[in-house]
DNA sequence: AAGGCCAGTCAAAGCGCTTTGGCTATCGTA
DNA sequence: TACGATAGCCAAAGCGCTTTGACTGGCCTT
């Protein structure tokens, strides 16, 4: 069933069921009900290819996520795809998913463009120096960063969290429970999120007289095995860390379980807090604050950045970006630094 | 820069143009060289949604992905995703991904499909009684599932894995090592793969004389927070399990959390056999074997799955099927059954 | 020399919508 | 009574491609 097909059943034109269908005022009240009822009844659905070339628009949003080392998608997307999926909705607009590999992404983003198959872009992982908001520019395709660049050249729309504020503050409150050994499971720290956190942290440190050491920071992608992993080497350091600052609760998990193996109590022996995406999947401060966290959703992140790509794509005003700050909350796996711990 | 001018500028016809773009054997190919190479200069892309239209093609497969309580997205999904989305990049179709409430379902697929927005769908989670196969194959959108539906009636193209059997083996496994008091925790059971696991592994209690107990099973959204509460729950049980068996790494990681909480050495006091997906951002057995797994990958299902819905597509031959069988791997989660443990 | 065939090209007709620019009653106003 | 405004409808022109059907000129056959 197509439009016209449609019109000629009703006795009416194109023109009028087009208009009938997408509320403009040119038509009379009776005809509109009578139109819309019939098209219910028909099963109609504008094909939407024609709706698109003849607009213009794609109603899409495309996400360019690129694959990590070992094909992997950042288990941190899903929630976020959840947020904004939510907004996509709700507003009317579809999620084109598009997974590269690191290299290629340039590419993508100028195919889409040009393609016309989709009205904005939403860039993940940005990195301390990233060309792409320069590129997606140029192509004026509206987009929103979900994190920032370091570029002080500002203009573009954002949605970040205040990293280095979090970081320097979860470091103090090690500081102050009398650790000075704090080590640090980071992020990939070519992306910018990760390179705050780092100077967060050091900041931190610095202030009170303790010089950041390399040894006990390690940066890699923020899954499980990675915390895990770190968390063994730091371990059988000749200066162990008394405390550990995780950029996830999935390398957090990885690290209580390098802790448990070699026997030492989290709380107790040693001292750790994450950072809290609020991963629908994991388990999280909610009911029993088991882990003393820094707390951000990465799905209400999703949502804004939603929110404010629609905004700009249909000329709508509002916020250009949103600097959102972390939630500190005090669980038990955090304690004051107690005798050296050996293995 | 569209088709029109581009063939202007060319002294050709769009029709010489378009060929010589799309590979048709009716042009020289010295023309087509020359109509390639210009088009690269100017950085001519077609305009999807014209093509779209022109071909009736969207070259595109949809994803509806059901939100569970808690608007929660299935983390599993990622993998798959990660899995399918490679195969998309080689054969050329681009990802859209609908995320809906478990209840609209049913009318997103009607309206992927009177769209003409989507050229095929992949199903997820399908159920032990569901009539999205009905729904699909009356709209005559080309599908693969992702499981399968427990109904005799087949035609339809699927990718599984012997969850029956990797149930019952398992459950075997532990039998032998002198378990009699196996409890499971395991996903939505509405689910076909979920139900099936039921089965395997009742099927092979009771082939050894054991009546499965209820109350040491358990069933919900395979997450780390309710491994970890189904298994605290047991534990405080009056005839508390000597092993489990868990649907997914995710709840068995909060089964061990909660063994590990109450003092229990995984492995010597309880025994834990988990389903491995083979996700990529939790532990694996790979390295080093620290769980007792059957294992399949989701990712290779993304791909299978992927690979199929095209060929169906594309009307070019292939299986309309695949029964992949999990692998059990032997790790340090098992041991022989111990003298009652006591909390 | 006439006819047939093929390679290479083109004009034009869609694909199914939206939107522009009329057109016709009808009504209020002077 | 006449005239402009307006509400309600329509025909037709795009949107940027693909594809059909037709047309050339050169070459081979008989």
């Amino acid at each position: 069933m197509n439009l016209k097909e449609l019109s000629e059943k009703l006795g009416l034109s194109q023109t009028t069921v087009s208009r009938a269908l997408n509320g403009y005022p040119e038509v009379s009240e009776e005809t509109r009900r009578r139109v819309q009822e019939f098209a219910r009844r028909m099963n109609y659905q504008p094909n939407s290819n024609a709706r698109r070339l003849a607009t213009g628009k794609s109603n899409t949003i495309g996400h360019v996520v690129p694959l990590s080392e070992h094909d992997m998608l950042n288990p941190h997307f899903t929630d976020f795809v959840a947020g904004a999926s939510k907004v996509y909705n709700r507003r009317g607009y579809d999620m084109l998913i598009s997974v590269v590999n690191a290299g290629t992404e340039k590419e993508v983003y100028r195919n889409l463009a040009r393609n016309r198959r989709v009205d904005g872009v939403i860039v993940h992982g940005p990195r301390v120096k990233d060309d792409r908001v320069r590129i997606l520019t140029d192509l004026k395709l509206p987009f929103v960063i979900h994190g920032r660049t370091n570029d002080p050249e500002d203009g573009y729309c954002w949605v970040d969290v205040n990293n280095r504020r979090a970081f320097a503050k979860a470091t103090e409150y090690l500081i102050e429970a009398g650790h000075r050994r704090i080590a640090l499971i980071n992020g990939l720290e070519f992306m910018t999120f990760a390179a705050n956190r780092r100077e967060g942290m050091e900041k931190a440190l610095r202030e009170h007289g303790i010089e950041p050491d390399a040894e006990i920071m390690f940066s890699s992608d923020m899954i499980e095995p990675n915390g895990y992993g770190a968390m063994t080497d730091f371990l059988s350091h000749r200066d162990p860390p008394t405390a550990v600052l995780c950029s996830s609760i999935l390398t957090a998990m990885g690290a209580m379980r390098a802790m448990h193996e070699r026997g030492f109590s989290v709380g107790r022996d040693l001292s750790l807090i994450a950072y809290d995406d609020c991963l629908s999947f994991l388990p999280s401060t909610g009911d029993h604050p088991s882990m003393t966290v820094m707390r951000s959703s990465i799905r209400l992140a999703g949502e804004l950045c939603a929110d404010m790509l629609i905004d700009q794509i249909e000329k709508k005003p509002g916020r250009r970006n949103h600097l959102l700050e972390a939630e500190f909350v005090i669980g038990s796996s955090t304690g004051p630094v107690r005798a050296k711990a050996t293995a």
